[in-house]
DNA sequence: GTCTATAAAGGGATAGAC
DNA sequence: GTCTATCCCTTTATAGAC
């Protein structure tokens, strides 16, 4: 086990700080447990599996995680620095709004592909405003801000109104939110399903763009802006 | 505890069939059930609980209902039943679009106003494809249907495109989705903010009705039965 | 102090008598 | 249809070993 071997210095008492093999020690109980989410499922897994196969105390474990749903929640912000950085990487390939759509989309499939017993395991807290792991609490706001900034940044070119502009990334969100469902119940192999899904909504959306600066729509958008603001499913500050 | 009293007379052999009280004892256990679930949670609710507060021994509870899942089942059927029953008495009472969107938006939160705490803990099933309590599984392809039902009878009178017809339904059991997971997160008295919510989106969708069938949007709405279709997001007959 | 083995409790579900 | 008795699994508590 030469995982507990990482800190072996951490008592000699040198002045240089040790930031990045305490980092390290933290992504190997990460990994390890998402490891074994994967292998035998996230109920099925102990606090005491991971620290064991991360060659680590069990006391270890918790000094980097106060407990699993704090690992759960390093897992929620991987996955949206992930997105964020892969999504990026798309847009610098494209200008093109369906290209910059797709990468946002795919990557995030790309990055949760594995992940889809974990997803299924952690969608029971969505229904439970006062859960810190909940995708619609409170406690993931930042989190859910950071998601929609990625459809923010993947609009950032388009000429549109203002109040087209506002809600965008939001619609976005959902939809990619009501993708993210579909793609729990994709049984199709490698999630195909899910890609078409994600293409074809694309498609859609793209279509739709030069419809929703048409006047005839202007009352249509102005109504959806409102709905979304008195229902308070805007970010706050623009 | 009268209601052991109930079948009082189950010993004496008449030739009429019980059923009549068979059925209320079941109604029993389940309203029972339900007191106990808003009293105290889903949860923390057990079958034994629920035979005793009903005056029946764990084994006659068991009779009636295979699992405490099986209640919550009934429970779904209860609510669908309901909801077509008071969404029609509203459908009889006006022939407008939005007056009938808004009851069957209406009655279904009417139906759930006390049951939020049992919603929010029956919600964790959906992420989970195979049980048989989940919103979106095979298992309840039936009470889903029932629920796109009453949408598809609120928009019966209305001449729409065949095409349109065929997808309104389930893109108004979509919304209708939308907004009983706003309603969980729901705080404000009586779900004020719901019933708003509700009263603006179905403003949306009537103002849209116009809309949708313009020839400009032909193409767009293709695109999107096409999308439905072949996500498999349809009914199969129709 | 920490770990582990074992006991106790809780609770879903079933079997068979009546 | 309803009962009692019981099974069986999971969680929690505890006591003694290390």
């Amino acid at each position: 086990m030469p995982f507990q071997y990482l800190n072996m210095f951490k008592t000699s008492r040198r002045a240089v700080p040790q930031r990045a093999t305490s980092e390290e020690t933290r992504r190997l109980v990460l990994e390890t447990a998402l490891a074994l989410f994967r292998e035998r499922g996230f109920d099925r897994t102990t606090v005491r599996d991971v620290a064991e196969r991360a060659g680590l105390s069990l006391g270890a474990a918790y000094y980097y995680f106060d407990s699993k749903e704090a690992i759960v929640g390093a897992y929620y912000e991987h996955v949206q620095h992930e997105h964020l950085t892969r999504a990026r990487a798309g847009f610098e390939q494209s200008a093109d709004l369906r290209d910059r759509l797709r990468a946002a989309m795919h990557t995030k499939i790309d990055i949760m592909q594995d992940d889809r017993g974990l997803l299924r395991a952690l969608f029971r807290y969505g229904g439970d405003p006062d859960h810190p792991l909940s995708w619609f609490g409170p406690a993931t706001r930042e989190q859910r801000r950071l998601s929609v900034q990625v459809f923010d940044e993947a609009i950032a070119d388009e000429r549109l109104p203002i109040d087209v502009r506002d809600i965008t990334p939001t619609l976005l969100w959902a939809l990619h939110m009501g993708i993210l469902l579909y793609f729990l119940y994709d049984r199709s192999p490698s999630a195909q399903r899910t890609r078409n899904l994600i293409d074809s909504a694309v498609d859609f959306v793209v279509g739709g763009r030069r419809l929703v600066t048409l006047p005839l729509l202007r009352p249509v958008r102005r109504r959806v802006v409102s709905i979304l603001r008195d229902a308070a499913l805007l970010p706050e500050s623009r």
